[in-house]
DNA sequence: CGGTATATATCGGTGAACGTAGCATGCGTG
DNA sequence: CACGCATGCTACGTTCACCGATATATACCG
């Protein structure tokens, strides 16, 4: 699961959203770094489906323009659950050895193991 | 970025390893959750070297077997950084959208604040 | 009357990831 | 000594998600 469908769980996690809901709410949740085409927003959506990670809630029609609502499923959560511990477990895994990194060394005495004196 | 390729950056951080080294390093950092296969590991590492974000650090022949290793730039370590930032982010905004959402619906009482009688 | 915002749908291209196979060497086992 | 196995890189081909472009349709505003 990548980058955009893993945003797409997180903003139907709130509640059931409809497909320009969920992309506008994926732009907020990621601080305008990522922006949901139409292509990856309904594939991901129909995959999602596909997958059942996601129902189609129910349809509305507002001003002549059809609405479809979709709903995380148990199947969605838990799957999105696992997916965000995993994601955190790598970030801190990342973080924790930039942090032990030599990176005082940027830029001149690039000496991996301290042995510079 | 995709999963295999902050893993094998992530594996990089902690200072400069060759192809097979980053493998076990990434299976370890992942807990066994993602195994690099020689197509990825070489694929991304190629790709990661064009970009500049790892660098060929040395090259040695043991028993007559070619072992190269690779090393973490500082674009590549701010890119890591930034990369870990985001997914910590992301797994934040997931995790804490499933636990305000109402799953008292899978079965069991969930009830964080207390309310329900 | 044209531009912008709201909404969904589809198509083709691209590139990362993936699987498999192959090459080459040393080491342990039968 | 033959064999499998671990090491370590290369070289294919395939799959799949993402993305840009395009299309459709309505409402609102200048």
């Amino acid at each position: 699961m990548q980058e955009p469908t893993f945003l797409i769980l997180t903003a139907l996690a709130a509640g059931p959203k409809h497909g320009y809901g969920v992309a506008q709410e994926v732009t907020e949740i990621s601080e305008g770094t990522v922006t949901l085409r139409a292509g990856t927003l309904y594939g991901a959506l129909d995959r999602l489906v596909e997958q059942e990670f996601v129902t189609v809630d129910r349809q509305e029609v507002v001003n002549g323009r059809l609405r479809r609502y979709y709903r995380l499923t148990d199947a969605g959560a838990g799957r999105l659950a696992e997916r965000a511990r995993r994601l955190r477990k790598h970030a801190e895994a990342a973080e924790s050895r930039l942090e032990a990194r030599p990176n005082w060394a940027l830029g001149f005495t690039d000496d991996p193991f301290g042995a510079c004196a």
